[in-house]
DNA sequence: CGCAATATTGATTCCGTTCAAGGGTGGTGG
DNA sequence: CCACCACCCTTGAACGGAATCAATATTGCG
């Protein structure tokens, strides 16, 4: 299959947290993982499910959120390529708490959790580096509870765009190498959809941001960044 | 000094990240590390400064809080006898990210990095553990950015409740057995002091809890619970 | 005992949600 | 090829939850 062929290699990603493997350690990852294809839409795992592995990005884009009782999204994470999800609920045998979703058709490995069980036990530099990886990860989450907390939605928004700029770039044209629904982005800012619409015609307004359909570019950086920072 | 005494073993707490030690390991850990009382109001490290160890704490509670730019604390973790805390600078040598402070009296050792990420290195139990600790802060980090950006505070407010029970338990009165001041309370719970002083009182009103002072008894659990579930 | 910190209550304002209605867009099948 | 449908986007109007401002109580510590 053309998915398992273009898949190889992509754990030995110079960035990734299997990069302290070593060569044996490597050659047995890449013996054991298999890899797929999946388009927008389709789910990884589900909260609440068991997952029996953990999942590696070659290439595409997640969404990773928790659904609230109404049945609205909070997205607390992406992935892309190289980046890891799974592991929390493999590392501790618990039932996923979160949902994985593509948003944009991936590639995605899937490693048996007993492999990982084994790589952390047996290679206390691995260990490190996921459990780094796990405390950035706990660093951002707290974060943003105090900015959820404290920041008005539309410092949230000019906030999340530039977190979108420095996870996912830009294309040739200048634009957020990513596509959200206005809903999506209101999931990531934790507000109304409305709200984001609204927001964002004020910031083209203003020639803070100007938008394609979804694709949207930050024209004013400088701004974008003293908004988020309360400093306004 | 008697507070390096009354330290002795509580890195064995059979319910700590320290039970995977072996005898070996958890003598080397007694001979390096040290202690120290600290009281209401101290600050054990602060959000910006290098910290070159971690924090045990043998007895007392700190609060674990992010500041934001305009001053207002959020409360992101609570730390409590036989729990760690500042780990995630050591393991990742960053600065610390939140500032701990004593909100009571407390007996509290200091472990030196150096051997906490000699552990981690060479007991592959011991980094499991620890991984599955920042794992479950992680997942608690994400319920709670969930519930911030959806629930009202009147619902979050019943969840704090809660949640203060389930971590810190009730005395021989009943009341919650930690004593918080109504601005710690709203810098839980994301909100104005006001709001905080408002709802309890509303509370009140309804029977759901009752308060002598700062201490706080819940009457009514069934309907807190069913609250901060927003099903009301 | 007195002062400073904390708690309480009221009045007012406003940010953001909700409800409602209409317009645009893209994909699918006749 | 284009018509239709589902989904997404947009804007307006009204409401309401919570913040803010303000003016006392009350507590508790030095």
């Amino acid at each position: 299959m053309s998915a398992d062929k273009s898949c190889k290699g992509c754990a030995c990603a110079s960035n990734s947290v299997f990069k302290s493997l070593t060569i044996e350690e490597n050659s047995f990852l890449e013996s054991e993982k298999s890899c797929n294809e999946y388009k927008r839409g389709d789910i990884i795992y589900r909260e609440g499910s068991r997952i029996n592995g953990v999942f590696c990005l070659f290439s595409g884009i997640l969404k990773i959120y928790k659904t609230g009782s109404d049945g609205k999204e909070q997205i607390v994470a992406f992935a892309k390529e190289g980046d890891i999800t799974g592991y929390r609920s493999v590392l501790s045998s618990e039932p996923a708490c979160t949902t994985a979703e593509v948003i944009q058709d991936a590639h995605i490995c899937f490693i048996p959790a007993a492999v990982i069980i084994h790589l952390v036990k047996s290679n206390g530099d691995f260990a490190l580096s996921l459990m780094q990886l796990t405390c950035k990860e706990l660093n951002q989450a707290n974060s943003y509870i105090k900015d959820i907390a404290q920041k008005t939605v539309r410092e949230r928004l000019a906030e999340a765009l530039l977190m979108l700029e420095e996870n996912f770039g830009l294309n040739n044209e200048g634009y957020l190498n990513i596509i959200l629904t206005r809903e999506e982005l209101a999931n990531i800012v934790g507000t109304a959809t409305e709200s984001v619409i609204r927001l964002l015609s004020e910031f083209k307004a203003e020639k803070t941001i100007s938008m394609q359909g979804k694709r949207i570019k930050l024209d004013n950086k400088v701004y974008l960044e003293k908004l988020s920072k309360s400093f306004n």
